[in-house]
DNA sequence: TGCCGTCCCATGCTATCCCAAGAATGCCCA
DNA sequence: TGGGCATTCTTGGGATAGCATGGGACGGCA
């Protein structure tokens, strides 16, 4: 599955497009629809997601899994699967921004790509720095630092493997 | 994984690069990923953070730890991966610092490398001698010692392996 | 027939690769 | 024990390829 990592503002020209960072590229090219991304309106912030072929198989998946309510099911099915657009790039790498998801976001000139490993956003690049300065706040706020989240996700995984029982 | 110790300072010309200190090189050569290291600034300080590919995946993985919280998983998300830039080295032992890192971590024509055993921390030198002045001051107020440390880390260990069940 | 979307071509900039030399270190031999 | 030699590391500059971006032309749909 691809990984994309990294924040990259690219422009988006009088036709609405723009081009897929590069580095996204070369992880899109490995996977099974190489040359598509599947673009929706994040379910929280006034931002796109989007992802490859692959993880929305995956995605697809887990919505049989019964530990989902119907709720949740139906929520998913609706604001992602139903507001789903696939959209393949030219020959240059570049996507056209449907004018619709353009707008929710609130991207007109320029646009920031911004990694999340499985999975990457769009976002109007001012938009997104109000989001990361809010988020720092609450990095300061709750003092929270890398290494002491590792050690909280490693100690819970090694209480689930049997220390703890 | 790679280890990483020792204090470095190294010119950065004016292309941006910096040379990868040789101690770190070598031990950066027996990972997963030879060459190529991560990027990211820092959660807690003025400076860059840096680490191998394996250390990376170890991150990756305790995010799906479901011991976090959505907050803290997304703070990860936005901050390191979303921060995060692979720099691969020349055939020198070079790497270019992305633009936006080296304002972020206010380094100008010199930068200094310092170990952190898994990962590593690239300052500004004079930001990095007032951090340690910083610091330094703390153990003496605080009156920490090498040996209390290990003793009160090998102390919690025992708890844990069964002596407090 | 007019408009919109897609494809193709062109260009300036940036980053990457390649080659080269000075400095410092460690080793070997006298 | 001291000096000389060789190797490694750091640093510098030029050439090349890739990328982001812009505009125009062709074809399809309404």
């Amino acid at each position: 599955m691809a990984v994309f990592l990294s924040t990259y503002v690219n422009k988006v020209d009088r036709k609405g497009r723009v081009s897929i960072p590069a580095q996204f590229r070369q992880s899109l090219a490995k996977t099974s629809a190489p040359g598509t991304v599947y673009l929706w309106p994040s379910l929280n912030h006034q931002a796109l997601e989007g992802a490859d072929q692959d993880y929305l198989d995956v995605l697809s998946e887990s919505l049989e899994s019964p530990d989902l309510d119907a709720d949740e099911r139906d929520m998913i099915e609706t604001f992602i699967f139903g507001k789903l657009i696939p959209v393949s790039s030219d020959a240059e790498g570049r996507i056209v921004l449907p004018k619709e998801l353009a707008e929710f976001a609130g991207i007109g000139e320029e646009a920031a790509f911004i990694g999340r490993r499985k999975t990457f956003q769009i976002w109007e690049p001012d938009a997104l720095k109000a989001h990361e300065a809010a988020l720092r706040e609450q990095v300061v706020r709750k003092d929270i630092s890398l290494s002491q989240i590792v050690a909280k996700a490693s100690r819970g995984a090694a209480a689930r493997n049997g220390e703890g029982a």
